[in-house]
DNA sequence: CATATATTGAAAATCAACATCAATAAGGAG
DNA sequence: CTCCTTATTGATGTTGATTTTCAATATATG
C-alpha cells in the first residue's frame, strides 16, 4: 500500500520531470506513515524532530505536489489551517466532526456517492471531487457535557 | 422573512446583552439584502459604498455574531477567504462549485440529508450542521474547455 | 443628565501561506 | 568521475486575511 503510493509519487515526479530528492523522500515516508489530517505546521514538527534540516516551505511545497499527483486532499476546517489526508483513488470517505473535542471520524457511504453523482448531472456537473462533513456532538462528548 | 431574521438577531443580542448599534442594523441589512456567498471583504465595499464611516473590523466581528446567532454560516473554499451565507433552520442547501469558474450553485437533496442522520447516528454522534460541496465542471465550463 | 460599559474605527499585531534568492544538489553529457 | 545545467532547498521576507489593541464614542440605564 505504501509501496503503491510511493510509485504513484515517483509516476507523477517522471511525468513532470521533478528531481528525486531526500526531503521528498522523506515527507514522503513520514506522511504516508501518519493517519490524521494533520495541518503542515504539525507535520512540519514530525518531520524536523527526525530530520531537523528540511525546512517549512519545502514541506508546504512538497504537500502540494502530493495534492497534484493524486495522493492527498486539502481539508479546511475552521481553525485557520490546511490539513493534509491521504487520497487514492476509489479510497474516499468523508468526515464526521465533533465540535466539542475536533475528533474526527472517517465514514463512506456508497449511496451518498451515488446521490451526487446524480445531482451533478442533473445540474449539468462533471463531479471530480467532492467533500461532505457533518458536524455535531459525538459520543463521548455528549457524555461529558 | 427579513423581518423574521431581523428578529432572530434582535433576541440573540438581548440574550446576549448585546447593544443595538447603527453599525449592526446596516451590516444585518446589508447582509439580508445579498444571496450570493460573500467574503467579508466583499461585504465590506458594499457596505463602504453606503456608509462610508463603518470600519472593516466592525464588519469581521459582526459576521461573526451572525454566525453565532445562527443567522449565517461560514464557508471556506479553498480562495483563502472566509465566505458567509444565509442561514435558516429548516432552509439547507449544499453546494455545487465549478473549480474552473468557481461559480456556486445551490442545491437541496432529502434524502442524502436522511442519510446523513443515519451515518451521524450510526456513529453516536449528534448532528448539528453539515456541510456538502461536490467540486467539478460546471456545464458552460465543459463547453468552452 | 451622568455614569458604567459595550462598541467602534484606525492602526498595529498575528498568522498561515507564498515568493525570493543565493547556495546546494541532481542527473545527464562528455 | 567531472562538468554543467537547472531543479530544489532553506532562510528570510512578503503578502493577505483575520484579530487584537486602544483611545474615542455611543448606548442603556438609573
Amino acid at each position: 500500500m505504501i509501496r503503491q503510493k510511493k510509485q504513484v509519487f515517483n509516476d507523477f515526479a517522471l511525468s513532470k520531470g521533478l528531481r528525486s530528492t531526500r526531503q521528498r523522500d522523506v515527507i514522503l515516508d513520514i506522511f504516508l506513515s501518519t493517519k490524521k489530517h494533520l495541518s503542515v505546521e504539525e507535520l512540519y514538527l514530525m518531520i524536523k524532530s527526525r530530520h531537523p534540516g528540511i525546512g517549512q516551505a519545502t514541506v508546504y511545497r512538497t504537500l502540494k505536489l502530493f495534492v497534484e499527483a493524486g495522493l492527498a486532499h486539502e481539508i479546511l476546517l475552521h481553525d485557520g489551517q490546511t490539513r493534509y489526508e491521504h487520497a487514492l483513488e476509489g479510497e474516499h470517505h468523508d468526515h464526521l466532526i465533533c465540535t466539542t473535542c475536533n475528533s474526527i471520524i472517517e465514514f463512506e457511504n456508497e449511496t451518498i456517492e451515488r446521490l451526487q453523482e446524480e445531482v451533478a448531472s442533473r445540474h449539468g456537473f462533471t463531479m471530480k471531487t467532492h467533500k461532505m462533513e457533518i458536524y455535531g456532538t459525538c459520543a463521548d462528548c455528549r457524555g461529558s457535557n
